[in-house]
DNA sequence: TCCTTAGATTGACATTGGTCAATGTATTGA
DNA sequence: TCAATACATTGACCAATGTCAATCTAAGGA
């Protein structure tokens, strides 16, 4: 059985690619719309303590277990916040056994950094 | 009468000097809580919107009134929006006769896309 | 002085969002 | 085949958030 991977709410890729900075000229509603959820994604502490711990991990790659280990919530909880963040294109998920392995999406973060970025 | 502005919620030029990128390492609890509450602020349509109104104006520099012209918002809404900007460091308001001026702190935006972007 | 205008504040409401307990689903090992 | 393990899903609850109507404050102008 291969694994589906949920669409992403926000096509992080396309919004790198047609999107001037936010400062350059008034951006149009729907664009808002898209980044909003992109930024909603990782407005949360737990949310970016994950991407980091899965960004600082050997092969940028880490099972829930690495998560529950080192962040004081249940692991419904992390597997909400998981997938909060596959949903919105930061992070894949690749099962392998009994494991699930997270990684984040190359460009994912860069591409909304570079939104933000003025001039 | 000087104007007096209110203290960040978050010290985001403090976030810059001290913070690697998110990717770097495993970052502490108490920085994911600074980020996330400076995300926060940004994560919204309206507001996402007002930076890039504000942003895109002449002198980077906007009255009330430009931006209840361009959303589809109440006058009230719009005030809480830019409150929460202030707050957050992104804008400062400046009070001239009736008007109230709000315009880009500058470097604001870049350090939150700074911490964003990995390597 | 009074009216008008620009904007902030308050209060109320509905929606969203973070959290956990309980349960469900595969997968592995005995 | 059965038990254990790793993780996902569901349902419920409470807190936080976006929105607007109503009101308040302050600055000009007649």
């Amino acid at each position: 059985m291969t694994f589906t991977r949920t669409l992403p709410l926000t096509d992080i890729s396309q919004a790198d690619a047609c999107s001037s900075p936010l400062a350059r000229a008034a951006i149009a509603p729907d664009h808002a719309d898209s980044l909003a959820r992109s930024l909603k994604a990782l407005a949360d502490p737990a949310r970016l303590r994950i991407i980091s711990i899965v960004a600082a991990h050997a092969d940028a790659e880490a099972c829930v277990c690495d998560l529950t280990d080192q962040l004081t919530l249940s692991q419904p909880t992390i597997s909400h916040h998981l997938k909060v963040l596959v949903d919105a294109g930061f992070l894949s998920r690749a099962k392998r056994g009994t494991w699930s392995y997270y990684s984040l999406v190359p460009g994912s973060l860069d591409s909304v950094a570079g939104v933000l970025a003025a001039v």
